[in-house]
DNA sequence: GTGGTCTAGACCACA
DNA sequence: GTGGTCTAGACCACC
């Protein structure tokens, strides 16, 4: 079964943060497992019609980051996971993103509870291996 | 004391954007009364050693979601708290945000469970007006 | 036919304001419809041979109450129509228009009934999608 | 009896435009007559605590549009009422307002009947002689 | 002194 | 090419 990748167009997320994020999510949630391969760049231009660079620069942060290895003249295919950033570094820049929901809770009068709770729902949805 | 705001250099969120957040923050917990006067464009640039226009803006988002006015040639003051979103146009905002903080924890391979008790924590420090 | 903005130099009202009311015009009558782009902020500031910080200004504000929506990289399009404001806060921004309407009414000593009048007519002559 | 201006403080309105719609008021209602003097500058702003510059200019516009004359050494009074704009420039002006106010009502999608309904209410309020 | 608008031009991220 | 942020500096209205 291929892996499937889709972009929302009307979407804030830029396009090459979607396929990054997807393919995180596909390693998390354990859809792609190590060594497996991911579609060619090109395929994937295609298939999403968009610009091949946007799905090489994709490629490229997912191969920083760890998730996937590049062999010359075969493809991309899922690496064995290892963490790039130290655990402070993480911890730090997802910070970043706790201290803006922070903000906005406080700017639109949202009780917080209602937020934890989004927050799980969201969680759990992402999590499992969509049957979608 | 004086309300004060720090810019944080090394940070993702352009300085504007801190700006918004530290002024919504300083009026949410009270450290900002309402008819309170913040500094003025100029001076607030002056002493964060930035361009008056981006305290400007700062500024100006924050008189359009309703947590300063502006009385010209006297200054920009504390508004009194009201409502201006619908409840849905705050959901889909703050969902933006959830969006974002669930992309990065998958991304940065950080187990959900950590993230909840981190943002109770910040919750917790940031509802109740700290001695600090 | 493209949309087009044109830019009255003799008015009070500042440019990006002008822009900001034919953007709103065009969607409210139904002339832009959902999805469909916006002229780029460098094209349109050529066009009206003006600066294009000017036009950001403009669409950033028509992002803010929700006409429009931004990809990065691609432009602005016309965002699917929702209600952004409560009720009160409607009411309070349309309080300050009358206001101003009135009191220019007495300032020029004309008489109300004349106003009202020409309200109604451009009421009409705006609300039906017009054959122009 | 005297005739009292309000400033209010938190109001968008600049305190000069404040003094010359209250006085152009008092003028059209009636509640100000012909001959009858006004405070004098140094008076109005004691008693308003502003600036006498700000009262000034406020005077210096209503001698300008007709409604004030002044006599050398002896104050302001109300001056015999002429008309000092064309009927076409008043209707030029008076336009950019309505339309607005149009503008705003297709904004916030408003009903042209709840506008026009608050615009009466605004103009009977104003234009009998506030017993307030 | 204050804010409001506009210009010119830079640098970055994204497609 | 697109938008997003920031700087520098101008001119105006208002106090």
């Amino acid at each position: 079964m291929a892996f499937t990748i889709r972009i929302v167009a009307g979407s804030t997320a830029p396009i090459y943060r979607q396929i990054v994020d997807q393919v995180t999510r596909g390693v998390a949630s354990g859809e792609l497992s190590v060594g497996e391969s991911v579609p060619s760049v090109r395929q994937l231009a295609r298939e999403l019609v968009i610009n091949p660079n946007t799905v090489a620069k994709a490629y490229a942060e997912l191969v920083d980051s760890g998730f996937l290895e590049t062999q010359a003249g075969k493809g991309f295919f899922v690496a064995k996971r290892r963490q790039v950033y130290t655990k402070a570094e993480r911890l730090r820049r997802i910070d970043e993103s706790i201290d803006q929901l922070v903000n906005q809770t406080l700017a639109l009068d949202i009780e917080p509870e209602e937020i934890v709770q989004r927050l799980l729902e969201r969680f759990e949805k992402n999590l499992k291996p969509a049957s979608e």
